[in-house]
DNA sequence: GACCTCATTTTTTTT
DNA sequence: AAATGAGGTC
C-alpha cells in the first residue's frame, strides 16, 4: 500500500504523505495504524485539518477515546496546534461522553437525576447477592467459594456483553437463545453461563434500577437505544457536532459502533483510527471484525493504510511482524522502518521469578550507568500480580519506578470505604447508599457482623426501605445489643447528613471529619505498619478531594477513573500490564513472564487475542526489547511460550536474537554457565 | 454471635 | 490486594 518516505516527500506540519493524505480525507475513513506509525499525530491532524481548512467550530466535533490518558493526550496535542485559547469540549472516553449524554436525560434509562455510575466490582456485588439468594431459594447449586467466585465474574461479564449486544432485560433470555445459535456456541459450560446470565439479567437491571445507578454499559446503551428509537433525540444530539473521530477503533463493541454511527449519520464525517492487529480487548466486548469490514458497512469510505514505522528499531519489528503474521484474520500490512536493525532482541530465561527479578533490577542499573535516563525504560507484563517481586526488588536497588495503573486508585478498598462514607452521608435514606452503607457500617467493627446485616437485609426488603431506614426501624423498635450498637452509628450518619446541609465545610474537610470522627482512620492507624499505606492513600485523596466542587462531581470522577493523581512520574522506571502499555514507547523494554503457563493467558478463548498483545508488547521498544521466562513461577514449571518458539530461527543464527540463560532449548543442546550468563548481562 | 489472627490462595487484562 | 477459611477468645 501507498506510503511516503519521512523525508523528501514529508508534507505541512511534519506530516507523511499518507498521514496527511488521511487527515484531508472526507467522509467515512479507516486509518489503518500500525504500531508507531504515528496514529495519534493524524488523528490530531484530523482533527485540526477539519479545523483550519474546511472551517468547523472546535465545539462541533466529537472525538473520542477509550482511555482517560489518551483522551487527555490528545486534547493537549490539539491545543498545542491550536493554541491555548481553543478548549475543545467533546474530546474524551466513550464512557465521558455516555455519561455526559445520560446526565442529560436520565430517565431514558429509568434513572433519576444525580445516578451513580457503579464500577465493575459494585456490578460483581450485586449479581452475587442475587446468586446467593437463588442458592438459598434451592434454584442454583451451591458449589465451593472459588468456583462461585469465577461464576459471578462471568456472568457480570457476560450481562455487559449483552447490554453492548443492545439486548434488554424483556428480552433476554430469548435473545441469547439466539446469539448461542448465531455464534454456534457449542461449549455446554459457556452455553449455561449465557443462560444464567440472561435469567439474572432483568433482577440485577431492576435492582440498579431501584439503587439509581448506571454500570459502565447503560452509560452507552441508553443513550444509544434511545437514538435508534426517537429520531428527534438522535437528531438533537447528532446536529451538535459535524464531525466524529474516533481512537482505537479496533477496540470498539457493537454498542459504541452503533452509537458513533447515530451522531455522524446526517454528515457521514466518521473518521476512526485504529489497528486490528492490536485489538486486546475482546473480552470487553471489543469486536475487531468492525474494523475489518468497514468498507463493507461504508462502501463510499476509505480506508488507508500507514505502515511507516517511526518508533522501532529493524531488528524489533522483525520480531512483531513474525509474531503477527500467524494471525490468520488480520488485515494484510507490514511494518517497515528507515531506521538501522539496531541492537538484537534477547531472550533471557532464568531459573526462577526471583532471579527473573534480581536480574532485570541489575541490568536496570548497569544501562541507567550507560546513561539510560530511568524514565525511558519500561517493564511489561500480562497480569498485575507479575510486577510484586519486580517491585521488591527494584526497591531493594534504589531505582525510581512507578506503577502505572489508571484506575486502581480508585478501586482501593480504603477509597471506596470513604467515598462511602461520604455518599452515606448525603442521602442515607436512599436505597442509593445501601451499598455504601454495607461497606461501612461495620467499619471500624462495631458488632455489627453478618448475620445483623441479613437480618437488615430482610426488613429493608419487608418495608421497602432503605437499609438506613431499617436499622432506624430496628433500632428504635428493639432492645438488646445489637441495636444500641447500630444506635450510635446511625446518629453519628444523622450528625453528619445535617452538617452537610449546613455546608460550612469543604468536601475535603467533610471527608476528614467522617473518617476521624467515624473512627475509620483511627482503625488504621491501629493497625501500625500494615495500615501505613491506607492512610496514605486517604491523604491523598484528602487531597483529591480539594479540587471538586461537590460530592458528585468526585462520586463521578471516582467511578470513571483518571488520568493521574498527581503523583511525581518523571525519571522513574514504569512499571505496567500490556495493555496499560497500548498506545506509549519506551526506549528499553523489559518483557517478563513469557511462559506458556501464564501468556498467553489460558483463560482466554481467544488465542489470537493473546498473540496480537504479544504484538502490542514487542513494537512498545524503541531501541532495545528484552524477552525473559523461568523456569519455575509460584513453585510450578514452565516453559517459554509459543511466541519466543515462534520468532524466526534464521534469526538465531543471524545473530539479531540473542539467547541468554541456563533454560534455553533452542541453541543446539549447550547450556551456558552462569559465569557466562552473567557476564552475558554485565555484572 | 462477633471478632481476631494467621494462613491460604488466586489473581486476567480496563472503563 | 483482597477474599476466603480455620480455630480460638470474648
Amino acid at each position: 500500500m501507498l506510503s511516503c518516505r519521512h523525508g523528501g516527500a514529508e508534507m505541512s506540519a511534519g506530516l507523511t504523505g499518507a498521514q496527511s493524505d488521511a487527515a484531508r480525507a472526507s467522509g467515512p475513513i479507516v486509518v489503518l495504524a500500525g504500531a508507531g506509525t504515528g496514529k495519534t499525530r493524524t488523528l490530531v491532524a484530523g482533527f485540526v485539518d477539519r479545523i483550519m481548512r474546511r472551517g468547523m467550530r472546535p465545539n462541533r466535533i466529537l472525538a473520542v477515546t477509550f482511555t482517560n490518558k489518551a483522551a487527555a493526550e490528545m486534547k493537549s496535542r490539539i491545543v498545542e496546534a491550536l493554541g491555548s485559547g481553543v478548549a475543545p469540549q467533546w474530546v474524551g472516553t466513550f464512557h465521558a461522553h455516555g455519561r455526559r449524554q445520560l446526565r442529560t436525560d436520565p430517565d431514558i434509562a429509568g434513572l433519576r437525576q444525580g445516578f451513580d455510575v457503579c464500577d465493575a466490582e459494585d456490578s460483581q456485588k450485586i449479581v452475587r447477592r442475587l446468586l446467593e439468594k437463588a442458592c438459598a431459594a434451592g434454584v442454583f447449586e451451591v458449589e465451593d467459594s472459588e468456583v462461585f467466585r469465577r461464576r459471578v465474574k462471568s456472568i457480570t461479564a457476560r450481562i455487559a456483553m449483552l447490554k453492548e449486544e443492545l439486548i434488554l432485560p424483556d428480552v433476554a433470555a430469548a435473545a441469547t437463545e439466539g446469539l448461542i445459535a448465531s455464534r454456534k456456541l457449542a461449549d455446554p459450560d459457556d452455553i449455561m453461563a449465557w443462560r444464567d446470565a440472561a435469567a439474572v439479567y432483568p433482577a440485577y437491571q431492576a435492582l440498579l434500577r431501584e439503587a439509581n445507578m448506571a454500570d459502565f454499559a447503560d452509560l452507552l446503551l441508553w443513550p444509544t437505544i434511545t437514538m435508534l428509537r426517537d429520531e428527534t433525540y438522535r437528531r438533537d444530539w447528532a446536529a451538535r457536532f459535524d464531525a466524529v473521530l474516533a481512537d482505537e477503533f479496533q477496540d470498539v463493541n457493537r454498542l459504541q459502533f452503533l452509537w458513533l454511527k447515530a451522531l455522524s449519520r446526517d454528515h457521514g464525517e466518521l473518521f476512526c483510527v485504529g489497528d486490528d492487529a492490536q485489538s486486546i480487548y475482546g473480552w470487553r466486548g471489543a469486536n475487531v471484525r468492525i474494523i475489518r469490514n468497514f468498507l463493507k458497512e461504508f462502501p463510499t469510505g476509505r480506508m488507508i493504510a500507514l505502515e511507516e514505522n517511526f518508533r522501532s528499531t529493524g531488528h524489533i519489528l522483525s520480531a512483531a511482524n513474525a509474531v503477527i503474521a500467524k494471525d490468520p484474520n488480520r488485515l494484510k500490512k507490514e511494518l517497515h522502518t528507515a531506521a538501522g536493525d539496531g541492537k538484537p532482541i534477547e531472550i533471557v530465561s532464568w531459573s526462577g521469578s526471583a532471579e527473573e527479578a534480581k536480574g532485570i533490577a541489575a541490568e536496570i542499573g548497569r544501562r541507567a550507568l550507560e546513561g539510560v535516563p530511568y524514565s525511558d525504560i519500561a517493564i511489561l507484563y500480562r497480569f498485575n500480580f507479575l510486577s510484586r517481586l519486580v517491585e521488591e526488588e527494584l526497591l531493594r536497588s534504589k531505582i525510581p519506578y512507578e506503577l502505572v495503573n489508571d484506575t486502581a486508585f480508585w478501586q482501593r478498598a480504603v477509597v471506596k470505604d470513604a467515598l462511602a462514607l461520604l455518599r452515606l452521608s448525603c442521602c442515607p435514606d436512599e436505597r442509593q447508599s445501601d451499598e455504601a452503607f454495607r461497606r461501612v457500617v461495620n467499619q471500624p467493627a462495631r458488632g455489627i457482623g453478618a448475620k445483623s446485616l441479613a437480618r437488615l437485609e430482610q426488613l429493608a426488603d419487608d418495608e421497602a426501605v432503605s437499609l438506613f431506614r431499617a436499622a432506624e426501624i430496628w433500632a428504635g423498635s428493639a432492645s438488646g445489643k445489637t441495636p444500641v450498637r447500630l444506635q450510635a452509628f446511625l446518629s453519628f450518619i444523622r450528625t453528619m447528613e445535617s452538617r452537610a446541609e449546613a455546608s460550612e465545610n469543604s468536601l475535603s474537610a467533610r471527608i476528614r471529619t467522617l473518617l476521624e470522627d467515624s473512627g475509620y482512620a483511627d482503625m488504621h492507624r491501629a493497625a501500625g505498619e500494615d495500615g501505613r499505606a491506607a492512610l496514605e492513600n486517604l491523604h491523598e485523596l484528602l487531597e483529591l478531594a480539594q479540587e471538586f466542587a461537590d460530592a458528585q462531581d468526585l462520586f463521578d470522577h471516582a467511578s470513571l477513573g483518571s488520568a493521574s493523581h498527581g503523583e511525581d512520574t518523571f525519571g522513574r522506571v514504569k512499571l505496567m500490564t500490556i495493555h496499560g502499555a497500548k498506545g506509549l514507547e519506551f526506549g528499553h523494554v523489559f518483557l517478563i513472564g513469557w511462559e506458556d503457563t501464564v501468556f498467553p493467558s489460558r483463560n482466554n478463548s481467544d488465542p489470537d487475542e493473546e498473540r496480537r498483545l504479544a504484538y502490542v508488547a514487542l513494537t512498545r521498544g524503541r531501541r532495545q526489547v528484552s524477552i525473559s521466562w523461568c523456569a519455575f513461577r509460584n513453585g510450578r514449571p514452565a516453559d517459554q511460550n509459543c511466541f519466543v518458539d515462534e520468532l524466526p530461527e534464521a534469526a538465531r543464527h543471524e545473530g539479531w536474537l540473542r539467547e541468554v540463560g541456563h533454560n534455553r532449548r533452542f541453541s543446539s543442546g549447550r547450556r551456558s554457565s552462569a559465569a557466562e550468563q552473567n557476564a552475558a548481562l554485565g555484572f
